[in-house]
DNA sequence: CTTATATTTCGGTCATCAACGAAATGAAAT
DNA sequence: ATTTCATTTCGTTGATGACCGAAATATAAG
């Protein structure tokens, strides 16, 4: 008995949005994700899988790396009637500017292993 | 330094969603909706007023009752973009057409005051 | 094969939230 | 004015969720 989660719940938490945004700018690794958010990789990889499993990302390992990205063909309308207008939903805050301008010169051979 | 309130936080929890549902149908006191979801009054005030808080709902003071009711010019696009397509972001399910049969029934001169 | 790095899983802590009953408030009826 | 009923507010409890560090896993490099 798949119990039908609920898509907003998967979106209520502020740090999943952010996100969401980050990966509209380009894929990302976990520990790219986790030097932009500040936090520890195990909640960031926790965050990824519950986009993951609501369908609205994608990963892709590349070698020791796991790149994660926008899922363009979701199975649910919902999650592509969201992504399609994301700006709409989240309207436009500082920190989410100050993570856009984080994640377009993060460089994974910088940040990752430390 | 109004937190601006994340939309899918107030939408996350199912019985809120069920009371959108139910208002839907029609303007419903604090009592017949208890009586539909079998919570106590106070929790359904608590959650009436998160739905109020965020623009979904208006209130109308009647003598002793106080009727909820769908707000049809909410201030927030985002409300208004949800609302007028419940139904897609909801699905029905089984307990929703079960609240419906409810409502439409529901006497607040039999199930208040028990 | 061993080491190093990236990620996930696990176990635990702390904060948040839904739920309740009791007490307080609002508004009518007696 | 007092009682009655609907609702809200308050204080508490139990469940859920975000977070962390440590341990386990996956992959590449030496």
């Amino acid at each position: 008995m798949t119990e039908s989660t609920n898509i907003f719940k998967a979106l209520s938490d502020k740090n999943r949005l952010r996100i969401l945004k980050m990966l509209q700018i380009k894929p990302l690794c976990v520990c790219e994700i986790t030097d932009v958010l500040q936090l520890a990789a195990s909640t960031v990889s926790q965050h990824l899988s519950i986009l993951k499993k609501e369908g609205f990302i994608l990963e892709d390992r590349d070698g020791k790396w796991v790149n994660y990205l926008i899922n363009q063909r979701p199975g649910d309308q919902r999650v592509s009637a969201i992504m399609s207008q994301l700006d709409f939903w989240l309207g436009d805050s500082q920190l989410i500017e100050s993570d856009k301008q984080k994640v377009k010169v993060v460089d994974r051979f910088k940040v990752c292993g430390i």
